[in-house]
RNA sequence: AGGCCCUUAGCUCAGUUGGUUAGAGCGCUACCUUGACACGGUAGAGGUCAGCGGUUCGAGUCCGCUAGGGCCUACCA
């Protein structure tokens, strides 16, 4: 048959090709069909920013392998993509592009800024769904979703309404992270804590009405100006006697009182004595609540100083006004220390600016109702969590959980659902009212605050499918199955969807989460721009091609972090080639299509066709049985191992004195190239879930029944193909083979020169190295193999897998190497038996250890003395 | 501060409930252009499983301690 291939694989040449006949095809899209069993899974929005990093390329690789092992598995599988609009995180970037441009956002007004963004999103925002294409994600992409889509928006205002009116969003004052480089309020999952190094500064306040000062320590000397009080602990015998009185606050002369508290004050730590700002600090704000303490502003939402902290500092940047303080304690000597010292500081993670605590107005879930169930569905096993250790710090989240701050005064994003009148009378609802229901003002206008970007994500599993109208996608594929996704995210999304999915569909959204590992560099560094060491998956894909890439990805993927090396892939480009090459070999000889090809009949093979099939009914029952575990690393490793240690370095190798027709009748050629397609044929559709260009490109030259390798069944053990009869034989050919060339290299002799070997074994065993000798002939490179003779003096002994072997060179040419390697060989067996005799002639292990252990010490032991007794005669 | 994890070959890592001789990839050494593949083949070197102690007939695997490294959460005047 068969065109001829290349002599290298080239994976440029055939993935798009390959690709654009799948979509083409609609291989991706499920059926609508509630009878089938189903499989789905819902895709992590990747954000519409982003541009495809090596961490997407792993998540979705692993989605795509168990998506494709599913659908070739018979599930009416749908995976369902999408964008995630990223409030923030856009918002940010096309701010950046306006900035070049010297344009501010508040020049050009909301509605105007939000035209641009979605400008932007046109232009750039399925950048990243080509690029997953290039990997080859089989998502169905005719389901592409978008958060801020109407219909996904119809589903976030609907929930806002209907928590709204179960009381389960408020909105209230509360202290806030305060982002004052974005101007909008955050959640704490979005602060990202860091040690820095900072002084420790030692302040006198003195007391009233005496000579005493009281000496404070903070960070923030700058806040100084916004206290309200000075706190002691309580029972702190140095302070008891100023509980009550006033203190002067140094350089804006005010009195504060001097207030007991037992939570804010450690009477331990530094002096005893804490100064109270209830404005910034998240501390003093309790504390300032428990106190009945006034409130005093003195840093705005730009994080600069406000007319409260006086003349001078007013309009002054927070860094600054640090400094003038310091100065000014500095010059009045009310500065007593200042030490250095290291604290964590909390930072935006979208922009690295430091976090200011403010009290505001803002929007939040009260959370504990929704946790609850959240909590429970994982505890009672609804909703597993791999790897289990996750489980651990989700319940430890949960059940510490913060009311969720959801509006942010942002402009992109889903604006609240929440009318004001002009008599301010507020009115929550889906739909904008045109007049307002208590005054029927018709001055309405909608609240500015758009809600936080995880919102609408975590709604994303049946936000997708249609909800909350009733749809086809929603009753056959809701809930999902599995949730792949970064640990990264887990408080961010994972537990949202849960606590939403459950509240809001009654169902937990998937089943089973199983968290990815983070990708490093091959030392384990993270990766970043900063550090250079960032592999960009476009990059590498271009370099080694798709399947290489993602091969990388799944064997190296356990749950844990994956330390990545361009070596690795390279590895598995090599992986590829050599697919393609044994390929290449099989169709050389392969004169039939799989679907013209008969059937075989299992009852008339050799063992070694036997064997291979063995083989492969294994690899096939641990790919299946790790797939369903997760274990990517060892279902992608079992195939690597089996393609090419057994499949090509052995099974090839033994096959082809028969396909060459060096041995054996024209039925035994036809019936050896009918196997070849077959374990070709098994083992490709094996592995296409891994490798899904290269086994397509060649699977479609075996010329199948199915129109493509993704549409066609994925393979099962099935138990009439074990044979450990056929595998104990071709372990034994195998390690005789072994032998033979390892003598012949210590000997010193060339892959040429040819050896006779004597072989002992009994019976049947007899029989096959009679009938199989021309294998032995063929690989080791021998003159004639003689069953149960008796070889010459000088020959070579050895005894493998239990068979008695000897190898008769045409000399005794015995070398110093030679000499050496018997010897330690000697030692090793000799070690061995020691200690399995020892333990053999130890009652108790006989007593306890379970019968397979013991019998199989004795056999060690009687191969042991065998081999040590051959060993001998080589000396 | 609390919790979790890691330490196995030169490098990066597997090693499932304790059980024969601890594996893989890359790297390294020697030989081989054998009619699928030099992105190849064959053979080989390399490990006191971080250290100490314990449980057990038996420990890389279980327990305790020590040392080093990482992560998460919360607070740090």
């Amino acid at each position: 048959m068969s065109e001829e291939l290349s002599k290298r694989y080239e994976p440029a040449t055939i993935e798009q090709r390959l690709y654009a006949f799948w979509e083409k095809r609609e291989f991706f899209k499920p059926l609508l069909d509630a009878e089938r069993p189903k499989f789905s899974i819902v895709i992590p929005p990747p954000n519409i920013t982003g541009r495809l990093h090596i961490g997407h390329a792993l998540v979705n690789t692993l989605q795509d392998i168990l998506v494709r092992w599913k659908r070739m598995s018979g599930f009416n599988t749908l995976w369902l993509p999408g964008t995630d609009h990223a409030s923030i995180a856009t918002q940010l970037i096309v701010d950046r592009e306006l900035t070049k441009q010297g344009i501010s956002r508040f020049d050009l007004g909301r509605e105007k800024f939000i035209e641009k963004v979605w400008e932007w999103r046109e232009s750039y925002g399925n950048q990243i769904i080509d690029q997953l294409k290039r990997l080859g994600a089989s998502a169905d992409w005719s389901r592409l979703r978008f958060t801020l889509d109407e219909g996904l928006s119809r589903a976030v205002r609907h929930v806002f309404v209907t928590l709204y009116e179960d009381g389960l969003i408020y909105r209230g004052i509360a202290m806030v992270n305060w982002c004052p480089s974005c101007r909008t309020a955050i959640s704490d999952v979005e602060v990202e804590f860091d040690e820095r190094a900072s002084k420790l500064y030692h302040i006198d306040y003195p007391l009233a009405g005496s000579d005493r000062v009281l000496t404070i320590a903070t960070t923030r000397p700058e806040t100084m100006l916004g206290d309200t009080a000075l706190a002691v602990h309580p029972d702190d015998e140095r302070y008891k006697d100023v509980i009550g009185r006033e203190a002067i606050l140094p350089i804006a002369n005010r009195r504060i009182p001097i207030v007991a508290d037992s939570i804010l004050v450690d009477p331990e730590f530094g002096t005893g004595v804490v100064k109270v700002t209830p404005a910034h600090d998240k501390n003093d704000y309790e504390a300032g609540k428990r106190n009945n303490l006034p409130q005093l502003q003195v840093i705005d939402e730009s994080g600069k100083m406000t007319v409260a902290a006086g003349k001078e500092f007013a309009g002054l940047d927070r860094l600054d006004a640090r400094k003038k303080v310091v100065s000014m304690l500095g010059d009045t000597g009310a500065l007593r220390d200042v030490k250095d010292y290291s604290h964590s500081v909390g930072f935006h993670e979208k922009c690295g600016t430091t976090i200011e605590p403010l009290i505001s107005r803002q929007w939040f879930v009260k959370i504990e109702p929704l946790a609850t169930p959240a909590i429970n569905a994982v505890r009672d096993g609804t909703i597993r969590i791999l790897p289990q250790l996750w489980e651990a710090t989700y319940f430890n989240w949960m059940e510490n959980i913060h009311d969720w701050p959801i509006s942010r005064q942002l402009w992109w994003g889903h604006r609240l659902p929440v009318f004001y009148c002009a008599n301010d009378h507020m009115t929550v609802a889906t739909d904008a009212p045109t007049s307002c229901p208590q005054c029927g003002s018709t001055e309405m206008t909608q609240e500015t605050d758009v809600l936080d970007t995880w919102f609408s994500s975590g709604l994303w599993p049946f936000s997708t499918m249609g909800w909350p109208d009733d749809t086809p996608d929603l009753s056959i594929f809701y809930p999902t199955d599995v949730l792949i996704t970064g640990f990264d995210i887990i408080f961010f999304w994972v537990a949202r969807m849960i606590m939403f999915g459950l509240r809001f569909t009654g169902k937990a959204p998937f089943s089973t989460v199983f968290l990815n590992g983070l990708v490093r560099d091959e030392f384990g560094q993270k990766m970043s721009k900063v550090k250079g060491n960032v592999i960009d998956p476009i990059d590498v894909i271009d370099e080694f091609g798709a399947d290489a890439v993602r091969f990388t990805l799944a064997i190296l993927a356990s749950g844990r972090d994956i330390p990545l090396a361009k070596s690795r892939m390279q590895g598995y480009a090599a992986f590829a080639n050599k697919i393609w090459n044994a390929s290449r070999f099989a169709m050389m000889h392969i004169d039939t299509t799989l679907s013209s090809a008969k059937a075989i009949d299992r009852d008339c093979l050799s063992t070694v066709e036997r064997w291979i099939l063995s083989r492969l009914n294994e690899t096939t029952r641990t790919v299946n049985r790790t797939l369903s575990d997760f274990r990517y690393d060892e279902a992608s490793n079992a195939i690597y191992q089996f393609f090419w240690h057994e499949f090509c370095d052995w099974y090839i190798e033994m096959v082809k004195p028969v396909l060459l027709g060096r041995h054996g009748t024209e039925a035994d050629q036809q019936r050896a190239k009918r196997v070849l397609l077959e374990v070709l044929d098994r083992s490709l559709r094996l592995l296409h879930p891994f490798m899904p260009f290269i086994t397509e490109e060649i699977w479609l030259k075996l010329g199948g029944v199915e129109p493509s390798i993704m549409v066609a069944p994925y393979p099962v053990a099935e138990e009439p193909l074990e044979d450990a009869e056929a595998e104990r034989m071709v372990r034994a050919v195998q390690a005789m083979i072994t032998s033979v060339r390892n003598a012949r290299a210590e000997r010193g002799f060339t892959p040429k020169d040819r050896f006779k070997l004597y072989v002992r074994g009994e019976g049947r065993d007899a029989a096959f190295f009679d009938t199989y000798a021309y294998l032995l002939i063929d690989l080791a490179r021998l003159t004639e193999v003689i069953v149960n003779g008796e070889p010459p003096a000088g020959a070579q002994h050895d005894v493998v897998e239990g068979f008695a072997i000897a190898i008769e060179f045409p000399e005794k040419v015995v070398t110093k190497e030679q000499l050496e390697r018997t010897e330690r060989e000697l030692e090793k067996s000799r070690k061995e038996l020691e200690s399995l005799d020892a333990k053999l002639v130890n009652e108790q292990f006989v007593r306890n250890a379970p019968p397979a252990i013991v019998q199989g010490a004795q056999a060690r032991q009687a191969e042991l003395r065998s081999r040590i007794e051959k060993l001998l005669q080589n000396q």
